[in-house]
Parts: C-alpha cells; sequence; structure tokens
DNA sequence: TTTGTTAGTATACTTTATGTACCTACATAT
DNA sequence: ATATGTAGGTACATAAAGTATACTAACAAA
C-alpha cells in the first residue's frame, strides 16, 4: 500500500498511527479531507462556478443550515474552498473552489463516471 | 447540477427526495456508495489483488475488526467486492474487487493524485 | 410599524455511525 | 490438556451527524 511515498523519501512502518500515516498515503489523505457525509456533494455543486450559501442550500435540499455551515468551515479550513464576503445588507457571501479545489475536477469526473456506469447497470439488472 | 441525468430521460425537480435523487445524480450516487469512513481504504487494499481477511486487517491497521466486517458485507451488498469462502479449517475467505469495483481504478488514481499534489503542497507551505 | 431578506449562531435533542471488549468453532501444534 | 490462528458474532458504549427551534443585524418595502 502507498508505493508513492517512497516519492516523499519515507517508509510507512506498521507502528506509525492513521493520523501519521494520512499524511504519507495519497489516498488516505485525500479520503480524510473529503470523507464527509456532504463534502465531495458541496464541491460537485461549487465546480460550475462560484455559489452563494442561499444558492448551495436550494441545490442541495436535503442539508440543513448548520450542516452546510459546518461542511463549508472545513472545506475552507483545508484550503479547498474559499469564502467572499461582500460587506452588505442583506449579507452576500460567495464561496467557490481554490486552486486545489479545482484540481478535484478529475476525482469528480471520475466518481461522476463510475456512478453513471453502475447506475445503468444497476437499472439493467432491476428492471 | 447534474445534467448527466438527461441520458436517463429524466429531471429532477427540488420535491424530489435525497434517496430518490441519489438515483438520479451519478455523483450523489457514487457518494452514497462510497461515503463511508473506511469503504474507499478498502478498495484501495484491494485494488492489488484479492486478500483475506486478516491481511485487509494488517493492511489497515487502524480499523476495526467489527467495522471491517461491515464494510466489507456493505461493499458485497452493494456489488463493489466479493466474497469467497474456503470451506477449510480454519477458516479461509478471500475478498476481490468485482468487475463494477475494479472500475473505481480510476477513482482511486486521481484521488492519489490530488492528495499526493496536495499533500506536497502542504509540506512546501508548512516547511 | 410590521414584515422580509441573507447568512448565519446557539441550544437542546435524537439518530446513526463507529468503536471496545469479549465470545465462538474447529483443526493443528505443543 | 492447553495454546494458536482464522473469520467472524454480539452487547454495550461513545462519537459524529442530523433535527428543531429560536435568535441576531441591518436595511428596504408595504
Amino acid at each position: 500500500m502507498c508505493d508513492d511515498m517512497k516519492v516523499h523519501g519515507l517508509k510507512m512502518p506498521e507502528s506509525m498511527d492513521q493520523a501519521t500515516r494520512s499524511q504519507l498515503c495519497p489516498v488516505v489523505y485525500a479520503v480524510s479531507k473529503l470523507g464527509g457525509k456532504w463534502k465531495l456533494i458541496v464541491v460537485h455543486n461549487l465546480i460550475e462556478g462560484p455559489k452563494r450559501f442561499g444558492e448551495l442550500r436550494r441545490a442541495i435540499p436535503d442539508i440543513t443550515q448548520r450542516m452546510l455551515t459546518l461542511t463549508l468551515r472545513e472545506l475552507e479550513e483545508d484550503g479547498i474552498v474559499n469564502r467572499e464576503v461582500f460587506e452588505v445588507v442583506p449579507p452576500h457571501v460567495e464561496y467557490s473552489l481554490t486552486a486545489v479545489g479545482q484540481d478535484l475536477e478529475n476525482v469528480m469526473s471520475s466518481l461522476g463516471d463510475w456512478g453513471r456506469a453502475n447506475f445503468a447497470q444497476r437499472r439493467n439488472a432491476v428492471a
């Protein structure tokens, strides 16, 4: 697992714990950053371009205000999402993907490809 | 969001709930199948080839027996992982990716690419 | 003057996800 | 007779996620 890490000149002994290893295995690291229930859904909705808080809420009807806030805060902390506040009334806040977030495009599209293929398969299997 | 779904000849009205929409938006569908804490880690470990239960445990030291069992059962139900039992004593059970699971290769590699790039960036940023 | 708007925060509560500890069966090795 | 290894199962406990409701600021329109 994670021979990639040779590029960092590091070995990954069994004794190392997950927190440490997640800094070494790119896949484990990525999953730890994107693993929440809503993270990828929010990123998916920002791929097309910046959106306001309310637009995201309407685009993801099942997310609660609180969970959207928490998810956006975490994505912001991880440098995936950018938050721009316009000091007007009523408030105007725009969320967009950073360069790091934009780099998720391949992940999102391969995920979409898989979902599409798998979904099609299931329809045939069930119907 | 999810214009892809036009290929299924379906629209996605606001009134539709998440359960229904997850059958329509490939990304939401994919996330719903792969969203658990351990799902992608297990898939990642099976990409190279079949592994036994104990091998997976050793490869993912922080997963508990219970979570590995639950994760494998769900992946099996979703047609991503195949479980082969050899009726011997002591028990011998082998887990492998189905064709659907193999199709996750692009997802895994793009996720690895992103993690690698992002990880490298962070190292520079921090160090 | 009350209502509406946007993007939240605060609090309490419930549900689901994940984790811990201990248990089994059976054959072989000691 | 007891210990070892495999692939789990089960009861219970905790952590994470989600729900519901109330609350805020500041201005505009009815």
